[in-house]
This record gives C-alpha cells, sequence and structure tokens, in this order.
DNA sequence: CATGAATGAGAATTCATTCAT
DNA sequence: AATGAATGAATTCTCATTCAT
C-alpha cells in the first residue's frame, strides 16, 4: 500500500520541507546572526543538500524573511491565544501575568521560532530590517492594547507613559534569552513574579496567579 | 639616522591608529553584528588599508574582542565615576537614577563603544562569547552591588530577587537601543523616570532627580 | 483504458511539445549563446517546467544539437526552394539574388530558427562544434554551386576563387544579424543590392532583379 | 642585487599581472563566449589564484569590459598606425589594401585580443552589449572615412551605399575567424585579394598591392 | 507526458589572513 | 607602520541532471 495521493498543500511534502528549512533557519539565526548564519549550516540542519534550498526558497533574504515572520507569528499567536483563554471576568492582574508568561515561553520555546526574531533582530540587512519593523510594529500593538486596558482600570498607575512601558518591559522580557541559564527553567517564573511586582507596585497579592487547573 | 622620538605610549603614532580601529570597528559591529562586520569595511572606516590591520591586531577576533573589552570599560568606568560624584549622603533614590542614567548615555555615546557590545553580543562565536559572558560578570556586580545597597536602604522592595531584577533593569535598558529613535534623545529620560517609577513604587516624590547644578 | 488515438506521428502532443522547445532553444541561444543559455530558461519560454525537457531531449547538449541541424535545415530549404521556383531560363544575376535573399530571410525570420545557427556558432563545445562544422560544409557546398554556376556562365569573374568568394559572401550576410537595425527592415533588400553590385561588378543594369509576380 | 624600486606604473607587477589576465580572458571568452568562460579558467591561464582576480578586477563584467576595450583599441591602433605609415600620395587602393590587412592581422594575432571582441560579440549580457556598441561605432566610423575617402577619389563606384559596404566589408572579414582554418596562413592573403577585387570592380592591376620592401 | 523535489558540481564573489617590500 | 599583492576557504546562488509519482 503506498501513501493517499491526495494531501492538502499543508502537509504535502514540499510544505514538510519548507518547514524543516525554517526551523533549522531559526535555530542558526538565534545563535550566529545573519551575517554569522551560511545556507550551508541551515541545509546540513534540514537534512539537505545546499543546493535544495533554493527550491523552496529564491534567497537568503526570503528563508529568513519567512522565518522571522513566523517567529512574531508564533508569539503573537501564543500571547493573543493565552488571553482569549482566559475567563471574561479575569482580572487585569492575571492578564498581564497570562500574557507576560505566554511571551516568555514562545520565546523560550526549544524551537528557537521567537528567539530567532529577537537575537537576529540587531543584525539584519536594510531591507530585512524594515521588514522587522512592521513586524515588531504589530506586536507591539498588541502589548500596548494589553498595558492600556491595565492602565485604564487602575491596575498600573496613571503616571506611567504606556509606550516607554511596553518597549521597557518587552526590552527586559527579550532579555531573559541571554540570561536565563538552559538549566534553570524555574528562572522564568521568578521573571514574571518580579516583573509583575514591578509593574503593580506590589499592591496585588498573588499578582494575578491563576489556579494552575480550573 | 632621525631622533629617538619620545613620546608617551599611549599617544604614539600606533596607539592612536589603534584606537581609530577599535572605534571603525565598534561601529561596524553595533551595526552588522560579528558575522556581518568585514575587516575591510572596518579598514576603510578607520582609514587604512585592510592589510594595515595586522600590525595592530593579530587577528578578527583579537580585535573583536579588545572592542569588547573597551565597550564594557566604557560603560563600567561612566556608571562608576558617575555614582563616585555624587555626595557621600545621597539617596539610594538618587543614586539609582545616576546609575541608570549613566549607563543609558554610555549606550547611546555618538562612538557605539558600549552599544557595539549589546548589539553584538548575541551574534559572537564561542570563544568570545566566554569573553564576553566575563565582562558582564563583571559589570553585572557593580549593578549588583549597587541594587543590592539600595534594598538594604529599603528603597527596593526586600521581596523582590535582586539578582534577577538587575537582569530584568539591563535588558529592559540596553533595549533602548533598538527602540529609542535618533531623532528623539528627550526619550531617554522618560526610560529613567519609567524604570525609577517601577522599581521605587512610585512611593518616592521627583524619584531622586538630582538638581541639574550643585 | 482509453482509446488508442491514431495521429501522425508528425502532429502528435509530444512532436508539438517538442517543437516548441526547439523554437524557445533556438531564440535563447540566438541571444545568450550557449554557455549564457539556461534550460530553465528555454523551459519557460517553452511553457514548460525544467524536468519536463528530458522527456523530449536527453541532455542540453542533445537539443542545442537538434536546435543546430533544424536550423541549418531551415535555411537550406529556402534557399533551394528558392531556386527550384526560378524559371529554368533565369539568368545567373536572377539566381544570385533569389538566393542571397532567401539566406537573408531565413536568418532574420522572427522565430530564430537560422539565426541561432549563426549566432551561437562560436560559443559551442567541442563535440556539438564538429556536428556544426558538417552542417555548414553541406550548407557551404550549396553556395559553392550557385557561385561556381555563376562563375563557369561569365556573371562572376573567373579571377576570383570561389570558395574564399562564398566564405566572404556567407560572412557578410550573417554579419546582418548584427548591423541590421530591428526597425528598419529595407536595410536587407540595401544589402542585397550592394552584395549583387560587387559581384557581377555593377555591370548589370537592375542586377537580376526579378519582376514582384510572374 | 634586487630589483629596482621605483618603477614606472605601466610596468609595476600589478600592471604585468593585470595584463596577463586580459589576455588570458580574451584567449577565452574568444572560444566560450560570455557565458561560456569562468573566471576559474581565466585565473588558471593567467597562473593565479581564482580569488586574485579580484584584487585587479571588480567583477567578471569589469574584466570583460576591459577586455572589450583593449581589443578593439588594439585593431584600432593596428588599422590606424598602418594607414599612417603609408606615404602621402598612396592610392586609394593601396589604401583600402593597407587597412583590410591591417584588420586580418589584428583579428588572427596570436593573442586572440581583437578576436575576442568579434567573437563574443553576440554573447553579451545588455550592460556590456551598449559599451561593446559604443566602441563598433568608433571603430565604424573609421572605416567609414576610409571607404569615403575612396568613393570620394572614384575608387569605389558612387552608386554604392559606403554604410552597408562598411557593414558587410567588416562582417567578410571577421567572418575569417571561422572559416580560416589556423593551418592556412596564406588564406587571408587571398582574402585580402578578392575583398579588393570585389570592391575596386576588378579595375586596378596589381589592385594597389604595395612592394615588400621600399 | 508532465511535474515536483532533490542533487552535486560549479558559477561569481567575499572573506580573513599572509608576507615581501 | 603601512601597503600591495596574493592566497584558499567560504559565501550565495545557478546549473544540468535525475527520478519517483
Amino acid at each position: 500500500v503506498t501513501a493517499p495521493k491526495v494531501s492538502d498543500p499543508a502537509t504535502s511534502k514540499a510544505a514538510r520541507t519548507r518547514q524543516r528549512i525554517v526551523e533549522a533557519a531559526a535555530h542558526e539565526l538565534a545563535r550566529y546572526g545573519y551575517g554569522g548564519t551560511s545556507l550551508r549550516q541551515v541545509a546540513a540542519a534540514a537534512q539537505l543538500q545546499l543546493g535544495s534550498l533554493y527550491f523552496h526558497f529564491a534567497s537568503k533574504d526570503d528563508l529568513v524573511a519567512e522565518t522571522l515572520r513566523e517567529g512574531v507569528e508564533f508569539a503573537l499567536t501564543r500571547v493573543t491565544d493565552a488571553l482569549a483563554g482566559l475567563p471574561s471576568d479575569a482580572s487585569q492582574a492575571a492578564r498581564l501575568r497570562t500574557a507576560i508568561t505566554a511571551h516568555l515561553a514562545a520565546l523560550h520555546a526549544s524551537h528557537d521560532r521567537a528567539a530567532s526574531v529577537v537575537r537576529m533582530a540587531g543584525t539584519l540587512p536594510p531591507d530585512l530590517r524594515q521588514e522587522q519593523a512592521a513586524h515588531e510594529r504589530r506586536y507591539g500593538q498588541v502589548w500596548l492594547n494589553v498595558l492600556s486596558e491595565a492602565q485604564r482600570d487602575g491596575a498600573i498607575d496613571q503616571e506611567l507613559d504606556v509606550r516607554v512601558l511596553r518597549d521597557i518591559l518587552l526590552g527586559a522580557m527579550n532579555s531573559t534569552l541571554n540570561t536565563t541559564p538552559p538549566a534553570d527553567p524555574d528562572r522564568n517564573d521568578r521573571v514574571v513574579d518580579t516583573l509583575l511586582y514591578l509593574l503593580l507596585d506590589g499592591r496585588t497579592e498573588g499578582h494575578g496567579r491563576v489556579p494552575a487547573d480550573g
């Protein structure tokens, strides 16, 4: 018996290979940056010959752009899905904790999807930097909404510039990629606690921690 | 035979050229990362021929290592000097504000010395990453001292993990390299205010702001 | 099971596709030479996927060889047919004019069949160069006959080396591919007139021009 | 004793290497066309490593452009020098013979300088084709002058379009690259005789042949 | 008949590095 | 101190070719 002929495009052979390539690219880009990542390494990590990459992506920049796109998409989906999963009467503290936790989880996911975005961001050539900036505006808007809502409801002090706060918060979270040792997964929990404590002025007991199950 | 020139080794021609090279390297490394920076670009920016670099540095990694070292040294000096310049009875809030301001100023200085450290950090090859980690430990220790002292004196909440706080703070500050538009120098002031507000729970009026002169 | 289609092998689907490929190859080869023509371009011009070429031709050189063959065949047919269409009592001047006109027409035909032969000739690899030489000998023989006959009948001066004359004439005609601007179709007529004038020493009024119809 | 330090730029090491590269390029380009010539072959023929070419030429197109330029320059110099070497009272027939002989000699010179121009012309990419066209206009102008003068003096029939004649003549001469076997150097002499016979209507005894010596 | 997916060799170009001068 | 000239390995990308489907 042979494999079924009719396959939906998302699971076609090409789509699966393409996905393997993007994952490999995310891995390399997160570690070595744009200039330090060679397509030969990417191809090897995707178990392909170098030339075969070009069947799936027209150029290095095309591949990097797609990796960026998927990385942002991944984090965006994780955060918005997590927020959507909250009960409608969840406190602002709970919403903040949820978003922060989701962002950190996306960043530290083993496949480097989101991490590559943060790590390579500084090393992109001009063309890609523009694309990257567009993605970040979109992602930043989501966080601006979260923080603005929290401020409106009084969870975050009225005096704070919410835009500056957003940038500081993202910067702080993203820096955990460099400071969290791989061997210490609990560290991210402490980061979450600390960030919430700072944001909420230590006012809330438990800082919006949500019961683990139900 | 020409008369031997007795000159301060720090201002000899070689030393000056060497300095020009490091500055050029910092500039390129901050923009393109380790892998994206070519020695030809560096040489051109230092107004030298490519081959001449090797009179001053044995290899690319040697040059990058020196650039890292000077970058950290620069920021370290700025922060410790700023703190040392405070009156001995300065408040912890004032000390925090001073350190944060000095760090941001070093980071955004026009010659990229410190910026290059942050920007290229993610793209270093293993050998250099170890060196870089050692520098960062040293720099991190200074900040740990500042924060611990502030916590001991009650300026920072006792509940907070001061190590985590240090990493978050540095991450937040360093991220301003990506978020502060070159055209908006005031932005950094707002960042300082926001960070202090968070750290001090908004408790202190003026957050330790020091009179501009005297 | 579908009913077997009985069809003229010359007009079968495969034959038509094959023809499209050769035409596309002639077009590309005439413009970019052997080394500069990629099979991907050829496939695209023939509205096929790259891999599909190999159903019709075993290799690039096979395709090029066939293109050469058809190109020479095309010009040969045009010239001999044109000569065969002349009345049996046509003058040698008329015969020369007819042959030259037919050669130029074949060369400047829009489908590049014959042009590709001339244009790519210089860029062929050794194997194909030999094949090409064989074709040219055959084509050159036809022209040698035409010129020899004209010389025998006194239209061309006895002193001339007819072999050298043939090569010169073909070289002059073929060079019109480079010198005739696409926007000036009349130019070829002037070339015909000039060549005849030279060949016939300007002796014949009208140089054998044949009335347009009958 | 070491080599003298002061050397005029035309004979510097770089200039000599550069010249070797251009000669190697002319050789390869004449045989394989633009697309068929690889820089590795060129480098090998110039006794250099591939990468070393880039010290002397910024790109393949730069090298090809220089090769074209030198090729045209070479032929131009040969023809104009030969004409300038004639006595001022030389006949138009002698002038024509001299120019034709010089052109053919340049074309068949062993170093392929001029031959490469003719051979690769058809295979150039658009950018270089424009440069090439400019060179050809310059070279064509010289020939137009020669032929116009001959026509003014009555050596060439008044009825002929001298522009068309020029193109035909150059085409005929250039085609000898393909038709003259390397083993038959006398063939070019017969080509000269034939061309002159055609141009001068066979009117002139000896066709302007110049006594071999004095 | 034709396509989709891959290969491996080779293209042009850039890189860090060397070394005689 | 600095340059000019070269090297060899690595880069991105294209090529002709293969073959299962």
